[in-house]
DNA sequence: GCACCCTTGCAAATCGATTTGCATATCTTG
DNA sequence: CAAGATATGCAAATCGATTTGCAAGGGTGC
């Protein structure tokens, strides 16, 4: 065969009609328990399986998601997709991923994208999109988790990292070891995690009651290239910080790297720490102190937190699930 | 609206049938500027966009690829993914990423889900299924490209790289620096490139005039842990070879950590190499010394050759396209 | 033996876009 | 100005599965 087999030629194999096929599989009306089992037998011989697409348009339910990420190249996405998949194939559902670059354009077509292709719902973890934007894209009955975003929660079921968690318990840590003179490097303003993490900052400081220097934040794309570029930036400036907190650990990687071109040991001359706590963290030298993203369990919990809002409808209540953070200090900082 | 609009929705709009209004967009009939402009007025106020399910079933083209893959939490898939995702979008298609485990079963039920999908194409790299038997599940029609497997070029497209080329050269160089015992660990038995890349090993030590022990050849799954197990079963032999290398990097990173485990330096006491040469490679330490696996060409050649197929149709002539691997030598070997 | 119910099966409508066949209106051209 | 060509629009069929409404066959109860 040149065309998998319909529900017709099923049905004439049979010699039934493609009604009581379709009853027949589905069991939502009575078969009798002869024709069943022919029918049965006509869909191994033939290797029948009902048309995704056809089922789509009649059903409204694709058993399709889309996942909306930044970019898969960052280990923290696999992470997320592997365990969002998992989650996923269990109930036959499967997964578009479409990265963005954080981009407002990319991430609103990708959007409108998905939605022309009826997902059954869409997981983003948005950049510069507001939650809102999202929702007047996808119109109001898309079910949509938005992963780390406080802000829209009545727009969008949430995923949330408490990301200030970490970073006081990273502040604390710091100033416990006579850092005063502490630096972060964001990620390009917008709607990001960069942002939630420079404000966390800000407040952690405080808490430790040490200064905000102004001069000593800077924003850089979430690769190692802009940490790399931010760093050396950061560290060719007259004065120059101790410490350096940032957004992402591909950007303290690339912190690192500007460092070691600078010839400045870490952590005695400058101390670096991460966010998300990638495999790679553990694996650089010296090891990476960054904070804890559980990965994982935001991939699952989103998955879940979809899944549930898929069946239950869109007047089910909000969900908005917090996961922690926590510091891991290694040698770094 | 709770629902995107349909054709009719901005017939009605604009006062005409939806015949016209796909005409009108397809421009596949002349419309009359006048009416021509009417439509284009309601699509752009109803924000229409053709519902892309409808469409896939009537015109039998979803605009959808899968890429099934191992495990994208490797990183090596994701670099893949990335630009197979970038080729892709040029022309509005989307991908379906699923995780396969190199499992056969999995292998096969994805295979079975994406044709009922009616997905336009699929790239994937086989570890436990033959092209064959990947060309009899989703019929002799569908676009497939392999990644990596030269058995089987009757029936799918190829984007190969030269694997053996990189473990010659690695042969080479291990030898010229006087190693003489060198172990292999490969990936779990099947159709991956862990056969490919053994099967080039043992070449390559003949080619070099070594022997080949067959003790010092170890399977183990594809992953950090996978390399960690096999490298202490390695290490604790009573005969232990001087240099191990391995089917790819995660694999040469789980032996680094054996090798530390067993307090033996590296390279010195035991030299290590891997293969594929993902970002991690150029991080750890010592910096692993490996074969360099062009992750985002592959990605590339493979999203080109699908599409070339999907629009140049099955009797267009087979595609084989080979990529060059090369030793990179850093300080682990 | 009649009425009623239950089981089982089918024809037809539906989802939304495309495309073919037909019909009308407009335009050329000799 | 007649006739053929061209432009423009619509109704209906199609893709494949689901689902509703209708009907026939079989069985049961009184």
């Amino acid at each position: 065969m040149t065309k998998p087999f319909s529900i017709a030629e099923v049905a004439a194999d049979a010699g039934v009609s493609p009604t009581t096929v379709s009853h027949a599989l589905s069991g939502k009306r009575a078969v009798s328990k002869a024709t069943r089992e022919r029918i049965q037998a006509s869909v191994e011989r033939l290797n029948y399986r009902p048309n995704m697409v056809a089922k789509g348009l009649r059903s409204q339910r694709t058993n399709t998601i889309a996942l909306l990420v930044a970019d898969i190249t960052n280990p923290y996405y696999p992470a997320v997709a592997r365990s969002v998949h998992d989650v996923l194939t269990k109930d036959g559902y499967f997964a578009f991923i479409v990265n963005t670059d954080g981009d407002p354009t990319s991430e609103r077509n990708a959007l409108r994208e998905m939605l022309a292709r009826s997902v059954d719902g869409v997981i983003m973890q948005p950049m510069s999109t507001t939650v809102e934007e999202m929702r007047s894209i996808v119109g109001p009955a898309m079910p949509l988790v938005v992963i780390g975003d406080k802000k829209g929660a009545q727009d969008a079921d949430q995923v949330l990292t408490d990301d200030a968690m970490g970073i006081h318990e990273c502040m604390r840590y710091l100033a416990g070891k006579g850092n005063t003179e502490i630096a972060f490097i964001s990620g390009p303003p917008g709607n990001g995690p960069g942002d939630t993490r420079l404000a966390a900052f800000r407040d952690a400081l405080a808490a430790v009651k040490l200064p905000v220097r102004e001069d000593w934040i800077d924003r850089t794309p979430y690769t190692r290239d802009g940490g790399a570029v931010a760093g050396m930036r950061m560290l060719a400036r007259a004065e120059r910080p101790r410490a350096i907190m940032c957004a992402n650990d591909l950007i303290a990687i690339g912190v690192m790297d500007a460092a070691r071109a600078a010839n400045l040991r870490i952590p005695d001359d400058i101390a670096i720490v991460g966010f998300d706590n990638i495999e790679t963290a553990d694996l650089v030298s010296p090891r990476l102190t960054t904070v804890d993203n559980p990965a994982a369990s935001v991939g699952e919990a989103c998955a879940t937190a979809l899944l549930r809002r898929i069946t239950d409808g869109r007047d089910a209540p909000h969900q908005v699930i917090a996961l922690p953070t926590k510091l891991i200090a290694r040698e770094s900082a």
